[in-house]
DNA sequence: AATTAAATTTAGATTTGCCTAAATTATTGT
DNA sequence: ACAATAATTTAGGCAAATCTAAATTTAATT
């Protein structure tokens, strides 16, 4: 059993390993994003490497282990079936949900997870477009790029999910109407501003920073 | 901002103070309710009453302050729509409620209990019977009494709670289809064994000990 | 290769919640 | 009224999670 510290750790060095394409994780980074010191992570990073979640090489940084990996992928399966309950069930909006989540998927049972994913019709993907692990820590990937990697234009694309996922940039998103789920199409990218242009479902013209089309998911149909 | 712990003592306060009539409530009773040593409940309650949520006299116990009353209401409406929510949207049984509930009143969040309580419709009792506080901590006592207080035969009696909720007591009650809203008359209590004879539903007799009818609640239509 | 800078670890302290054992106060029984 | 008993508090300590400051190691720069 571990403390909800410990999984805010874990959950900590997946999110870091992901982001930078599973190299080791540094202490820096994991005091960065979970906003203590550095001195701080040595202490619990040497603790969950005594209880075989990570590996752990001084000065090195770390890597999670086999059941490291299941742990954080019963936490991502909590963390985002609460995220559809909130959206999906009581109204919240997507910037509002990981916060509250936050704490819900510390919650301890086993069997209030299963009937939770029962009972929102075992969605496969979270708000923010993000999979949703089944209960053996499996679940697909979908091929899925950002809209700045697109090259095609006047395709029709979906969008599918968001790599950022910090508030004000979700609210942002949801004022122009670009949830998961929403079709666009790329129409031009102005080769000095990097400026997008984006058609929407209802025929408007909409303009995006190369920053948001770098943090914007898409698939082609 | 209280941690859980605080929470937990506060309630368990409540309870005692509930229970015995709202006499002074004695550090060794807390312990007991909780289950740790007496020197842990010293500790927390005086730390409890710096906070302004208890009056606490050495050596003579302690009561809730009017901050401590509605710090407690919240917890109990927080609670019990949890137990709502767990028993009738997901289907738990009533005696499995109340520890994954135990759980979910500690999570911080105004907001989310207020759309709870609109998404489940507004309830006025949860699966065990107790009303659940709106959100200015007020809510209504209904006329009740228990089954071993009732002096009636034949008249017909709905179950509206219970006294106790450790869930072997549950359970036997559920087998007996002895759930809040069910309809029952007494039919005799023997008066040597004190055993009850009530008629249910379905007009079936259902022998009840006198452990059982003071601890079931009943109101008289 | 040597020096500087950056990252990491260790040392020492703090807070919260808990414990056992000892000291103190209140209650009970004769 | 006083001794025995029960309840409560205090003293001293421990584990978890955090911090700052100092020491150590690795990485980067001249
Ligand atoms: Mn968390
Ligand atoms: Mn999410
Ligand atoms: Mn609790
Ligand atoms: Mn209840």
């Amino acid at each position: 059993m571990l403390t909800s510290t410990e999984e805010d750790y874990i959950k900590a060095i997946y999110k870091i390993a992901q982001y930078q394409g599973d190299k080791t994780v540094s202490t820096k980074n994991i005091a960065l994003e979970l906003g203590t010191s550095s001195a701080s992570v040595t202490d619990m990073i040497q603790k969950l490497s005594d209880k075989q979640l990570l590996y752990y090489e001084k000065y090195y940084g770390v890597s999670l282990t086999k059941d490291g990996q299941s742990t954080v992928l019963k936490l991502l399966r909590k963390h985002r079936l609460w995220e559809s309950f909130l959206h999906d069930t009581l109204g919240f909006s997507w910037d509002q949900v990981h916060e509250i989540a936050e704490q819900l998927e510390h919650v301890q049972s086993d069997e209030l997870i299963d009937r939770l994913d029962r009972f929102l019709g075992n969605p496969k993907y979270d708000p923010h477009g993000d999979p949703i692990p089944n209960s053996n820590g499996s679940f697909t990937f979908r091929p899925q790029c950002t809209l700045a990697e697109v090259k095609e234009f006047h395709k029709e694309l979906h969008i599918t999910g968001v790599r950022k996922h910090d508030s004000g940039f979700l609210q942002y998103l949801s004022e122009q109407k670009l949830t998961p789920g929403k079709s666009i199409r790329l129409i031009a990218v102005n080769h000095f501003s990097k400026m997008h242009t984006i058609k929407t479902d209802d025929g408007s013209e909409v303009q995006l920073s190369m920053d948001i089309a770098r943090d914007l998911l898409v698939k082609t149909i």
